[in-house]
DNA sequence: CGTCTATTTGAATGTACTCAAAAGCGGTGG
DNA sequence: CCACCGCTTTTGAGTACATTCAAATAGACG
């Protein structure tokens, strides 16, 4: 149970006293991930918006014919939820699953709920993290549109060079919408 | 000078004294669109969000090809910007251009700074109307790494039944990533 | 009315996919 | 500690989806 990672997160954007520290953190559900580990079903109702404390997380949705598309990826200090659901309350379109086992800490709606009440300051923070979470997702549909997917491989490991290592292509290649032969083909190339 | 649309969007979220909701219109700018105005340029700095009181907003991105890629359309009621420019100062990735004449209000940072320190308030307001943008987003990622061009035809005709009169099939090409020709013959398919 | 752009149509091309099979690699149990 | 199993990655052939280019037609706007 270690709150220093998320509290530097928040930090980052407003200042707490000791007193709102504790309140925030006793609204946190720790939770071991396992790799392998899904802690969100494609249908379920999103419960959470997770931070990642340690490990790796992937959102992921399953199309009918089996086929999976990558939505992101959670590194350490990331947070990750399918928006939809958690607001809303919609059945979720994605599964997320531990690529590598960690820890997270859970909030849940109410309590995010009350502690938005509570302590009015993490307006200002969930407002900006949902704004870079925005600006992360309008550059990637501008790279989706504009580049090859040869071009947007390479602004992949250019972006995420230590996340590259610890998943495999298979996934790097769901992420960029290819498939894992395609992805192969394009790095049998550069040799 | 009309401020009851953009007063209506901010009271879904939020309510405001009088003074509040003056204090917020004092640092709105009013500005009349003719089809065809650019009222963001690529590369430039994009110093305001900018709320549709009338009119329809398109943004774009333009290859070094001279292909263009639709980012998003902004109808009457929604607000529209170059987040990561607006934010960070960045150079802005897109072009937003009038497809149709009208007025919008725009918010300029250092005004939105203001605005957020003067009435918390507005923190809120953000927060849940950049999670919303979020959204839109995270679906559209699933949406355009899932389906095939038909199937994001058929969505996107479902989904902006209204846009779909207003706008070339040129621009709706480019905002499904394909050329024109190609939904051309995809419409042409189905008579 | 004339001009400019959007749309349609068709042929040739290219990019990325499917399917299949082989090779590599990591983890597990004997 | 090694052998086996399952999954990932590679490779290649054939295919499908979408693009490019060109030319004809239709529509919009001044």
């Amino acid at each position: 149970m270690n709150f220093t990672k998320v509290l530097q997160n928040i930090g980052k954007h407003i200042s707490l006293t000791q007193e709102e520290e504790e309140y925030f953190t006793r609204s946190l559900q720790v939770k071991t991930i396992k790799k392998g580990d899904l802690v969100l079903s494609e249908g379920q109702h999103c419960q959470y918006i997770d931070f990642v404390n340690a490990g790796i997380l992937r959102a992921y949705h399953l199309t009918p014919r089996g086929k999976e598309s990558t939505l992101m990826f959670a590194m350490p200090d990331w947070w990750i939820t399918d928006m939809a659901s958690f607001v809303k309350g919609a059945p979720a379109l994605i599964n997320i699953e531990a690529v590598e086992s960690g820890e997270i800490l859970r909030l849940s709606k109410p309590d995010m709920d009350l502690l938005l009440e509570e302590v009015p300051k993490f307006e200002k923070c969930f407002r900006v993290l949902f704004q870079n979470a925005y600006i992360r997702e309008q550059v990637r549909s501008i790279e989706n549109l504009t580049l090859s997917a040869e071009q947007r491989y390479d602004r992949f490991i250019g972006k995420y060079p230590k996340l590259c290592s610890k998943i495999t292509q298979k996934q790097i290649a769901s992420y960029l919408g290819i498939t894992p032969e395609f992805l192969s083909s394009i790095r049998a190339q550069r040799k």
